[in-house]
DNA sequence: CACACCGCCTGACTGC
DNA sequence: TGCAGTCAGGCGGTGT
């Protein structure tokens, strides 16, 4: 499942591949995939130059000649290939991008849940997911203050709090476990019930694990690879995700999965306590 | 606005 | 071995 670092990771390889490449013609083999009228989408794509790949949280975003955003969500499974037209077409392909030069450009999407839209650029704000954005998890972007006002207004869980992308953009469900068992703070703690030293903590975290996880060109669990087809490294670096039934690397409890908010969920209950003002119930 | 829940999808896995 | 049922989950939409 891309989160930042796997959409970074992917940004950087598609800028090296297609840049400067323009559109010959579109096919599009899985029509929801694109928000925009398929016909619309094609004609005004047509002829137009890849002229630098943006990235916002998970969305990437292709900036094209004639001041054109091509928005791209990966969600679950969503993959770039680049490849001759000629090559035979593999399953699940949803969206081909043919270029001048004989090459192209596909999405694959097994869940078929990803999504492209084409809008003005500058016009990001008016797209749903976009406009409500926290900011990027860098220390430029994301400042610690405005990270615990925005938590003071959510009394649910933390854990889907830092999912829902509003109060930082970017982390996904396997982040965020490694986040919070880092920071040692349970997936359940109201989010608003953070005591300082937590949210400075929490915060610091999510700032160093996506250096981390782009450093390492991201984290390949289920499907994801970069645009070149090649695996992330940092699934090896993830200290809980995945690691139900294996002893916590900082204290030796059985790390324990469960469900918050319907999504699987691991973390150490020895070093993530449910707290009140910092105490442990 | 905050929050809970559902639908979208298909492949891998589980249990009988 | 075959097959129905369950799970995985990011996000938009809907309803309270």
């Amino acid at each position: 499942m891309p989160e930042l670092p796997e959409v970074e990771t992917v940004r950087q390889g598609l800028r090296a591949l297609i840049l400067n490449k323009t559109i010959a013609n579109i096919d599009i083999l899985w029509p929801k995939i694109i928000v925009n009228d398929q016909l619309f989408f094609k004609q005004t794509l047509t002829g137009q130059t890849f002229e630098e790949i943006d990235r916002r949280g998970k969305y990437l975003l292709f900036r094209l000649s004639n001041q054109l955003t091509l928005v791209s969500h990966l969600r679950m499974e969503g993959k770039y290939r680049m490849v001759p037209q000629e090559q035979p077409l593999t399953k699940h392909t949803h969206v081909i991008f043919n270029f001048t030069d004989g090459t192209a450009l596909r999405y694959l999407d097994v869940r078929k849940f990803g999504r492209m839209q084409l809008i003005p650029t500058g016009a990001e704000n008016t797209v749903s997911g976009l406009k409500q954005l926290g900011p990027e998890p860098t220390a430029a972007d994301f400042k610690v203050a405005a990270f615990a006002a925005a938590l003071q207004r959510h009394r649910k869980a933390i854990k889907p709090v830092l999912l829902e992308q509003h109060v930082v953009a970017g982390l996904g469900n396997i982040y965020v476990d490694e986040v919070l068992w880092q920071s040692q703070i349970h997936p359940l703690q109201p989010a608003n019930q953070l005591t300082d030293t937590q949210i400075k903590a929490l915060h610091q975290a999510i700032i160093a694990e996506m250096k981390r996880a782009i450093a390492a060109k991201g984290t390949t669990i289920r499907s994801y690879t970069d645009a070149y087809g090649a695996s992330g490294g940092f699934q090896l670096a993830l200290a809980v995700y995945g690691r139900e039934g294996e002893p916590c690397q900082r204290c030796g409890t059985t790390i324990l999965k469960t469900k918050v908010g319907q999504r699987g969920t691991h973390f150490c209950p020895h070093c993530q306590l449910l707290t009140t003002k910092g105490v442990a119930k």
